[in-house]
RNA sequence: GCGCCCGUAGCUCAGCUGGAUAGAGCAUCGGACUUCUAAUCCGAGGGUCGCAGGUUCAAAUCCUGCCGGGCGCGCCA
């Protein structure tokens, strides 16, 4: 609702000085520092000031007194130097606010639906997840979760890297190393920690690798060749182990109520030709040229460089005055190689491929089967080489893409980007998101306590990089189920009674909450240090301090019913059976406006704001602004709480009151935790 | 060498396209449970917003330079 009246405000004021001055400008909106200044605030006379020549303070007299009403909005002060101040209508806003909780949703999403795809996870599947991919996940299942709420239709997929050398590495340490049979894999890939053994298998293969480079290059070369085949022992075991890693990521998600719509696996890249199809446009186009001399001689290439932001342009450019060196293919510095020499295409490339099948750009399509035994038991596809399934859903073709993926690969996502426009696609191009995030590091306290050793360098670090090469880092599993045994404990302090389902299902939320909310609490591109201390905190700035507020408002729900106090809700409609305009209702307005009205306010504004976080947070493209709006408003709450007691309070109609503004909290704030993948418990 | 990001309270972080006295949480200290759950609330102390210039009526925010830290720039992915 706070959004709906800002809109209302910019508009108005907007049109207003339009008609009055003459002059065009956009309405800056801000909130006033103190909730005494109103609920909203415009700097908007200073700049008029400079236009018109006049004081600011005079002008913004002007438009206080002139400005038509507006629904919604009580009245506007002029404060300070020349600031306009806007007070809303607390009745109105509570009807409202209370009305928009059921319906706005539906309403908002016919002319906003969009057609996106979110690609998230994407863990090489060659040995467990740790904490780093956790924020991956996280970061894009939130962010799906937020355009969906706001009318998108969203895709979920997550790519499989089968092919790559870091399987590859797995493969070889099973074969080489471990001296292990194809069905002797595969009985290890069905056991309970295959994930784990992966771990230290991978950990130990980078160690054997290292010992002796030659041999290492050998290995890898035969086997990647190998498995990009297909076929034979080998490759089979390649599959073996990504499919049985694969199932365990998703087993690791589901802790986290994270799922998927898409397995797409680059085996499928490869074998249904997506590269040829791209490489075919690229070449027509002139994306890529061959280079012919230099040190990339026989390579294709991307000219890259900062030249080269419009390629038509420079392609012009060179018909006329021959070559510049921007866009020379055998200038190495400006030029990114996208098939080897050896005739073999990169990593980019794929992508480029990727990307263009994501926007239904590549005039091709991967085949689909339904993948066996998804864990939250929903319909889950994967790409295949073989036949269709029947009832495969049309996957691609999305306006808008968001991959998830860490700030370190910026430079490869803008090359792909830059691949679309040189085929022309600039809308598509603009459209190709990366949804980049900062890493996930541990502690030096964190590494010491996991009985890593650090060099003294390391040591005096605030924060040390986890890699899962050297297996260094905590693994989400770990994670997970600490933090499960710590809310389970927490838990049982309160209630020695709990036990069973409920115990698990409270403890479960808890934990989810909590390291949900760790993790999405800063924004994107702040360096997560890890330490267990801070994400089993549950006090403070927490998910589980949200979750208190909604069981809080739950246990006056248990207690009003036990007491045979009528339901909240026959209350509220006794109060609102004469409420035909709100902002007259006198009742109301004693409640709202009156002494110590300030507490009741602030809980009911933010109840009322989360439409303007869920705004800025997808405009900002910042999951952050909503853990902290959920947050505010559990403090907001706590805040009432304290000073009001609902219960006993002997006013009738204030007690109706006070009964349904914990019931739009928390419908608000079971939403707003909702859009962060946190359920909240009846107890705790 | 080139490019990107960061530097705000003891610690961890917010601070939106410039706007009113720079805010939270943790930690510290002092208060509040016979009440709807104290995983809570109230209060106190704590900041030259890395440094120096510039633009502006107005700069933590924009521009330039410097200092300190991180990351990226491969015929790896």
């Amino acid at each position: 609702m706070y959004l709906t009246l800002l809109k209302r405000l910019r508009e108005t004021l907007a049109g207003h000085i339009r008609e009055k001055y003459g002059v065009e400008l956009s309405v800056v909106l801000e909130r006033p520092p103190k909730l005494e200044m109103g609920e909203a605030a415009s700097p908007v006379c200073f700049e008029l000031a400079k236009r018109l020549k006049k004081a600011p303070r005079q002008i913004a007299q002007e438009i206080a007194n002139s400005l038509p009403k507006i629904a919604g909005i009580a009245r506007v002060e002029v404060a300070g130097a020349g600031y306009l101040n806007v007070f809303f209508d607390r009745a109105w806003f509570w009807e409202r606010t209370r009305k928009e909780a059921g319906e706005a949703l539906a309403g908002l999403a016919a002319s906003a639906r969009k057609k996106v795809i979110v690609e998230h996870t994407s863990i090489n599947p060659n040995k467990a997840a740790h904490i780093g991919h956790l924020r991956n996940a996280v970061l894009g299942d939130t962010m799906v979760r937020l355009l969906r709420h706001t009318g998108n239709d969203v895709a979920v997929q997550n790519y499989i890297d089968n092919t790559g050398v870091q399987v590859a590495d797995v493969v070889i340490a099973f074969e080489e190393m471990e001296k292990k049979s194809l069905a002797e894999v595969k009985a290890l890939a069905a056991g309970k920690n295959f994930d784990y053994l992966c771990w230290d298998l991978y950990a130990k293969a980078t160690q054997f690798f290292e010992e002796d480079k030659v041999r290492a290059g050998r290995l890898r070369g035969e086997t990647l060749k190998v498995i990009e085949a297909g076929g034979g022992e080998t490759a089979e075991m390649a599959t073996v182990i990504a499919d049985a890693v694969v199932g365990f990521h998703l087993r690791t998600m589901a802790r986290l109520d994270i799922s998927y719509e898409l397995l797409a696996r680059e085996s499928e890249i490869l074998h249904l030709h997506f590269w040829d199809a791209a490489f075919e446009k690229l070449k027509a186009s002139g994306a890529i040229q061959l280079a012919t001399s230099g040190k990339n001689a026989g390579c294709w290439v991307m000219p890259w460089g900062n030249e080269v932001k419009d390629l038509k342009e420079v392609n012009e450019v060179n018909e006329k005055s021959g070559l510049s060196e921007a866009s020379n293919p055998d200038d190495e510095d400006q030029s990114k190689i996208i098939v080897r020499s050896n005739g073999t295409v990169t990593y980019v490339g794929k992508d480029i491929a990727y990307q263009l099948w994501k926007f239904g750009l590549l005039g091709k399509d991967f085949h689909y089967r339904r993948w066996p035994n998804p864990p939250d038991g929903k319909e889950l596809w994967a790409t295949t080489a073989g036949p269709n399934e029947a009832g495969t859903p049309h996957f691609g073709g999305a306006e808008a893409v968001y991959n998830v993926i860490d700030a370190r690969q910026a430079y490869l996502q803008e090359v792909v980007a830059e691949g679309l426009r040189a085929l022309g696609h600039t809308k598509e191009a603009e459209n190709s998101i990366h949804f980049d995030y900062e890493i996930v590091a541990l502690t030096p306290r964190c590494a010491a306590e996991m009985g890593y050793e650090l060099s003294a360098e390391d040591a005096k670090r605030p924060y040390v990089e986890v890699s899962g090469r050297k297996g260094f880092g905590v693994k989400a599993d770990d994670l997970i189920t600490r933090m499960l045994a710590a809310a389970a404990a927490r838990v049982l302090q309160k209630h020695a009674e709990m036990a069973g389902t409920e115990l698990k299902q409270t403890a479960n939320a808890l934990a989810v909450g909590a390291l949900r909310f760790f993790l999405l609490k800063v924004t994107r591109n702040t360096i997560i240090a890890f330490d267990f201390e801070d994400a089993l905190s549950a006090e403070g700035e927490t998910g589980p301090y949200c979750q208190y507020a909604i069981v809080r408002i739950r246990g006056i729900r248990r207690k009003g019913q036990d007491r045979g106090v009528e339901e909240a809700s026959g209350l509220e409609m006794k109060l609102s059976a004469d409420l035909q305009t709100p902002e007259e209702n006198a009742s109301l307005k004693k409640i709202m406006e009156g002494p110590e009205s300030n507490t009741i306010w602030e809980v009911l504004l933010a109840s009322g704001s989360l439409d303007y976080a869920v705004d800025a947070a997808i405009g900002a493209q910042e999951p952050a602004f909503v853990s902290k709006y959920a947050f505010q408003l559990a403090q907001a709450f706590n805040n009432f709480y304290h000073k009001h007691h609902i219960l006993s309070e002997a006013d009738e109609e204030k007690r109706a009151f006070l009964l349904g503004l914990t019931e739009l909290v928390e419908r608000q704030l079971v939403l707003a935790l909702g859009l962060l993948g946190i359920e909240a418990p009846e107890k705790m």
